[in-house]
DNA sequence: CCTGACATCCGGGTAAACCCTGAGCCGCGT
DNA sequence: ACGCGGCTCAGGGTTTACCCGGATGTCAGG
């Protein structure tokens, strides 16, 4: 059985150092390539062409998902694992929508690693027990906010917002009307479910739109 | 020369094994134990009387600085190496308060962790670049009045601020006026130098105020 | 004592946020 | 070709935030 190429993808040494000596201890497992962040994955998925991604979900520049989903476009082919330390449903959520095939928190010991990256190879799915059952909890839960979904343009404004701007000077800085503003924020209330502006911003810190 | 004996602590299996395999470089390095959390820190400091720990600070059960704390008055020559993803301030003061000799952050690479151990070894102390700046930066900027300076009842019209309550639930909720509550969030504004109750929530997340 | 500092409380007026409705433009995918 | 969705804008209305002021009470220090 031919060996599996993974290219790694995190902005920490350490990390990757971890999952390298988690790897080698079988052989089947060939790390091929090692990206710092979303820029990195791409060119290098580009050359290697490797038959799966690990990556990290929060990097500098370019992030995990956006790369992802890059990566998915053009080589759908490409099973994607993503590693990260949230275990938060948007974040979840967000990596299931860019495609990912897998789901693992960094508190992963050895084996389950191995088992998971084994099954993503083989065409299935692979998400830790308890992403699983965070899954699982909400889908239960009758009412989908399904949020998370805001406009480039939006988080533009939201920005904005959460610096103190008022809607008059967002809409100078941005060219636009005032109205135009409004409307953006105010679509941001209804998508994101929230009373008010101040709700909006911590909702959005909450939901690591915002920093 | 003698070996330097290191005792390792971390939750993540994963970061563990990202440390030894950076140490295992270099021979001078020996890792005689390795703890999951600051109980175990403890035990097994007791055991095997190593010549330095490196223990992260947030870890399920007692955390690192408690246990460093407790290791520091039992032990005071063991040397201690604090290792988190946090670059806030209130962190590393923290940790500087519980006498650990050195701070460095996840995203270390290889070469310093090396550097780091043996300057703490031979007596010194040692914090990353990124640390340094921040710690020179917090002496240097005498900072703005306190900001923490919000009373009681300030910050529980805060908090329902930012659950999206508006001014007039929040009167109703606490039994007083409408206007009262503008002006504790008014107080606010002006003490936090902000222009809005957006940014307002914003800061306050920032600060830690708020979660 | 009393004065200043501060936390808490309240009122009125203006600017802004909020909300509904409706609309045109454009890029994108089936 | 058509619909869908993002971005743009407007009228006109209600509600709230924002800021001006002033009022209590407490409490420490001169």
């Amino acid at each position: 059985m031919n060996n599996i190429r993974l290219l790694l993808a995190d902005d920490h040494p350490l990390i990757r150092a971890g999952f390298k000596s988690m790897l080698v201890k079988n052989e089947r497992f060939e790390i091929v390539g090692e990206a710092e962040n979303g820029t990195d994955l791409l060119t290098l998925t580009a050359e290697l062409s490797p038959d799966m991604i690990l990556t990290d979900i929060s990097m500098p520049g370019m992030n995990g998902l956006e790369a992802l989903q890059k990566v998915k476009k053009q080589y759908p082919a490409i099973k994607c694992i993503v590693l990260s330390m949230h275990e938060e449903r948007e974040y979840i959520m967000n990596a299931l929508k860019t495609g990912a095939e897998g789901y693992l928190l960094k508190s992963i010991e050895g084996p389950e690693l191995e088992k998971a990256i084994l099954v993503v190879f083989n065409g299935g799915k692979y998400f830790s027990p308890l992403i699983t059952s965070i899954l699982a909890d909400s889908v239960a839960r009758p009412e989908l906010p399904e949020v998370g979904d805001i406009t480039p343009r939006e988080k533009e404004v939201l920005e904005l917002v959460a610096q103190g701007k008022s809607t008059k000077q967002i809409a100078d800085l941005l060219g636009i009307s005032i109205r135009t503003v409004e409307s953006h924020r105010i679509n941001m209330l209804k998508k994101m479910k929230v009373n008010n502006t101040a709700e909006l911003i911590r909702k959005a810190i909450e939901m690591k739109i915002l920093s």
